[in-house]
DNA sequence: TAGATTGTTAATCGATTAACAATC
DNA sequence: TAGATTGTTAATCGATTAACAATC
């Protein structure tokens, strides 16, 4: 039976995994949880807490080794494997998406765009054609798409969920803010940006 | 002396919110914890507990007003506040914020828009002029901006949030991959899209 | 060796869940 | 009244922080 991970802990692995990239490219070869945890507002005790969850990648008295240490988060995260993304909706958001760079560096690329909006369905964004939502068990079969990405209106999103739970994608990354209900085997993460503004704005009127 | 309240439960408030607002145009007039728990997948215990931290908004035997509890969460965030935000730069992800419609819904408008580009300063997007963000400081007087939304890549985005505190906007919302240094009276929330794909990738992975 | 820093166990803190009296 | 549902206290669970032996 294996431990379950805290979620806490794996959203702080991509922020160790960028802060290390970083430093890579910096030339720095070794780093302490205590050079790290400062970096990012993060205690060292935090650090190597999260990171005895999946094994020992320090050396007593010395650090860690940024390139190794790197390595190691990406092959938890899964980041080695390429993930394969289709985005649903190119509207504003669903096309900045699509042109959104920082992903690649992530190891992710978009592959297909789907609309259901005749005005749009067959042009390209980013070199990306444009399909009819109809086409997706066929797109999405051929273009070998692991992560299928929400951004369509809310009313919507539940339908768009079953067509891509349909066409076999293993994840959906839902930007729509409401509840999806997907089968158990799919993951799902909702981005919800009204959380991020509501919590500002809890802040500020304090 | 005031008691904190968990961010776990600030988070909760904007899906209450949205989910009373669903519910309201509906012409639901009563909701109970366990409908509302339901439709979110949150424990009727947290949903009673969470709100118990600000206040009575329910009856007991009875369940809550949904137009009274919608209205009295709204201004638990401050939403009555109507925020005015700025983007600072409009490429992809910054120019899809501008036309973002949901904001509105939770009474927040986009009333400033900067770029250092000069290919895009003096173009508008979705009906408003993009600054040169030399001009900071006189346009965020004038307008009376109170957020300003970060857009612009990690590298620069120190630099921006120093000149937007410089402007006096009372809030920062970082899209900028990076942790920000910020005075304690500006409130800062980091929207960080790798964590979500990273998050999917470790879950798929698994 | 002395100083630094990890990995891990123990202590604390905080959030969620359970239970139930109050009351509509 | 009986059934439903809140508000709140107590119990549990899980995550963070503190402490320190191991060791480079």
């Amino acid at each position: 039976m294996k431990k379950t991970i805290s979620q806490a802990t794996i959203d702080r692995l991509p922020l160790y995994f960028r802060t290390l990239r970083l430093m890579e490219s910096e030339e720095n070869k070794i780093i302490s949880s205590d050079e790290l945890g400062r970096k990012l507002d993060i205690t060292p005790e935090q650090i190597r807490k999260d990171l005895a969850t999946f094994g020992q990648f320090g050396k007593k008295g010395i650090g860690y080794d940024v390139h190794e240490l790197k390595e190691q988060i990406g092959n938890i995260l899964g980041l080695q494997n390429h993930w394969r993304l289709a985005i649903v909706g190119v509207g504003h958001l669903g096309g900045a998406l699509a042109n959104y760079t920082n992903f690649s560096s992530l190891g992710f690329s978009v592959v297909a765009l789907f609309d259901k909006n005749s005005s749009v369905i067959g042009s390209a964004i980013n070199g990306i054609k444009v399909n009819n939502v109809i086409e997706m068990n066929a797109v999405i079969a051929e273009a070998a798409v692991d992560i299928g990405v929400i951004t369509v209106p809310a009313g919507e999103a539940q339908d768009v969920a079953d067509l891509l739970v349909a066409a076999g994608v293993k994840g959906i990354w839902n930007f729509a803010p409401i509840k999806l209900s997907v089968p158990p085997e799919v993951s799902l993460f909702n981005e919800d940006l009204s959380i991020g503004l509501s919590a500002l704005s809890y802040q500020m009127s304090q």
